[in-house]
RNA sequence: CGCGGAGUGGAGCAGCUCGGUAGCUCGUCGGGCUCAUAACCCGAAGGUCGUAGGUUCAAAUCCUGCCUCCGCAACCA
């Protein structure tokens, strides 16, 4: 039975780190899709990758003193680790420096400049000399390099566009006319608001501010940014060919049937990348999910950094399928979901140890305590039975229903809704009373038999999801697990069939035990980690002379007024009084500070920095604050000395 | 007035498109059963569906104002 193909794939990963549980959480979702609808008949292409260009990795490699190349290599090892501890069924792994996928990208490239669609252009922005790099206005932090914080200065300088204005009414057809293409669908709003209707601009699309890249052919001082780098590798990895000799897997695959993404990356994915295939005359990705984010709630285990989580760490705690099936069944389908220790484990006690576990650890004893094992000789069917080979039947299609619409969470609903029906079986035919009657044995045995049935049928459903788990129960019931058609057929079984041995699937977790089991696990990991991670060495800038630091003008400030600048996150309105005059200044610390830990106070503020405007007010100097940590800011109080004094 | 989403019993969610007994999972309490991992099955308590109005015979569901939270965009001089 085959249904034709299926071509899913996820967003690769940007090798600048470890992945944590929420990148992983994309890979899960995307291995319970193929998994599923290889289950049911599709022919299926699953393809993953990481993203290892750009500037960031540059300068990381350089960090560690070791080339690009190797930074890039060592990262994508740990990323395809994990996605091998997740149990993913990748077909693709696809890593952007590969020389095959860098030769095609190039050919793209030029492919787009000869048809004029890009074209030579000027990139206008702040430049730091010494790191040879561009900055926009948002980006320089107090007017100077965000890197170095040397002087930065007004530059121009020769790359490449893409016209993106072009195509941007086809595409806002094509979103009209494919209402499923951006899922969920609250995002599509989000797209065509914010981005289509202001219109859309050029987009940059090389970059010779640093070299990690894909250089371009025929003007080697440029490489190619992101976008087309990245984002192409869903074609170049299956073997597209701009010159036509496409590979097998391209043929038979592309156009890809769903990119499941971050729902932070859904712009590249929902303009910039339709563009680029309707320049290139391909077809367009049916659907592009944005899924939402896995968050992680109390913070009660780290303090000190942000508690970050780990896939191998939850495994190793939990065991891979418990990890697995939380991520798949209690993330919502379009909001935010949330991830603790408390939750993870009153689910794998209620869903996996309790309904899953015990149903079949009690009905594979029964087999073995009345009848050695072996079970199918005997038929005596009755009411009850009905309605449970019913629902068995039945559960297959219910579960194809949620995930055609990519509801991964609410098709493991449906099988547990059967589990939990097998349970409800036992009590009504009461098994253990039938053993005690030699004249019930038929009954006892058709019972029994309906009950392996049913969990045949789980156990497959299952596999997508827990393949692990599956793959036990199977061999608890001592069968071979079979394909779709399996699902459509009670009775599979054969006569005189004997089931395996009973072990217990998932043990039952004693919350408050493993509670602090996973604190012992996380301060034994981070003695461990420990002689306490230096930080980050911080770069010295360049020594000035003493006349040069006598152009900055510091002076104490008296905090007269301050309060939250209206629909601002991040700015505070101070109006502070230097003693000879009063003045404005904002300050982006509304993070960290309340307006009334301020007021009253002194502060020691930058007093001759150009005025500049700021969610339009104006803001007249700048308040000196140290930053502590990651995400730690705190302001630099001068109670003790006079408002106005003049420091130097 | 930048765009959009959300606010439902202790917790997490569904229901709202197409108004008419408020549903699911967990937790709590009571009962049943003993094959099984103190598991399983049955029953109960617990919600004026953020708030104030409006439309209607009737609103969680439609309309309006307000409050709170969240995402995207802008702003950390």
């Amino acid at each position: 039975m085959n249904k034709g193909k299926y071509f899913i794939t996820t967003a690769i990963a940007y090798t600048s780190g470890k992945p944590h549980i929420g990148n992983t959480y994309e890979i899960v979702l995307a291995d319970a899709i193929a998994r599923f609808k290889r289950l049911n008949g599709y022919d299926v292409l699953f393809q993953t990758g990481t993203d290892e260009h750009g500037q960031k990795i540059q300068l990381k490699a350089e960090e560690k003193g070791v080339t690009p190349q190797a930074f890039v290599d060592d990262i994508a090892g740990q990323v395809k680790t994990i996605w091998d501890t997740m149990n993913t069924s990748y077909d693709i792994f696809a890593r952007t420096t590969d020389k095959r996928h860098e030769e095609v990208v190039q050919k793209i490239f030029k492919k787009l400049y000869d048809q004029g669609d890009i074209y030579k252009g000027k990139y206008e922005g702040w430049y730091c000399v010494p790191d040879e790099a561009f900055y926009t206005d948002a980006q320089l932090v107090d007017g100077k390099c965000p890197d170095c914080g040397r002087e930065v200065i007004r530059a121009s300088e020769e790359a490449y566009f893409f016209r993106m204005s072009k195509y941007q009414d086809r595409l806002m057809q094509y979103i009209e006319d494919h209402p499923e293409f951006i899922q969920p669908e609250a995002r599509k709003n989000e797209m065509v608001n914010n981005f289509l209707k202001p219109g859309l601009q050029d987009l940059c699309v090389s970059r010779s501010s640093f070299s990690w890249g894909v250089p371009i052919e025929f003007d080697p001082k440029h490489v190619i940014y992101v976008w087309i780098d990245a984002l192409s590798n869903y074609i170049t990895f299956p073997g597209y060919d701009p010159d036509g000799n496409h590979g097998e897997l391209y043929k038979k695959y592309w156009p890809a049937d769903v990119h499941l993404i971050g729902k932070d990356i859904l712009r590249f994915h929902t303009i910039y990348w339709p563009i680029l295939l309707m320049a290139l005359d391909l077809p367009l990705p049916k659907q592009v999910f944005g899924h939402p984010w896995l968050l992680v709630g109390d913070g009660k285990m780290s303090k000190s950094k942000g508690n970050v989580l780990y896939a191998d760490d939850l495994v190793e705690l939990y065991g891979l399928d418990a990890i697995r099936y939380y991520l798949l069944h209690d993330i919502p389908f379009a909001s935010d979901g949330v991830l603790s220790h408390e939750l993870l484990i009153e689910r794998i006690n209620s869903d996996l140890a309790n309904i899953l576990g015990n149903l079949v650890n009690r009905t594979i004893s029964m087999t073995q305590k009345y009848f050695g094992g072996t079970i199918g000789n005997f038929r005596e069917t009755a009411p009850v039975d009905d309605e449970l080979i019913a629902l068995a039947l039945e559960t297959p299609k219910k579960v194809e229903a949620k995930m055609d619409e990519l509801k991964v969470a609410d098709a493991i609903s449906e099988i547990f809704t059967l589990l939990r029906r097998a349970n409800k079986y036992i009590d009504e035919t009461t098994p253990w009373v039938l053993g005690k009657d030699e004249s019930r044995k038929a009954r006892l045995d058709t019972v029994l038999y309906n009950l392996l049935e049913t969990i045949r049928i789980a156990a497959t459903l299952l596999f997508p999801f827990l393949p692990q788990t599956a793959e036990k129960i199977f061999s608890q019931l001592n069968l071979q697990m079979g394909g779709w058609e399996s699902l459509e057929r009670f009775g599979l079984i054969p006569a005189g069939h004997t089931v395996g041995t009973p072990e217990i699937l998932f043990a039952r977790l004693d919350a408050q035990k493993k509670l602090a089991e996973v604190e012992a696990f996380y301060q034994a990991k981070e003695a461990a980690a420990a002689p306490a991670p230096a930080l980050p060495p911080v770069p010295q800038l360049p020594q000035i002379a003493i006349d040069d630091f006598a152009k900055v003008q510091l002076r104490v400030a008296h905090v007269v007024h301050c309060e939250p600048v209206p629909k601002s996150k991040k700015l505070l309105r101070f109006e502070l009084d230097l003693g000879d005059h009063k003045r404005q200044v904002l300050s982006g610390i509304a993070k960290w500070y309340k307006p009334e830990d301020l007021i009253g106070h002194n502060v020691i503020i930058v007093a001759n920095l150009k005025p500049a405007k700021l969610m339009g007010l104006e803001s007249n100097g700048m308040i000196l604050s140290a930053e502590c940590g990651e995400d730690d800011v705190r302001v630099i109080f001068a109670d003790h000395c006079e408002k106005g004094a003049v420091l130097g």
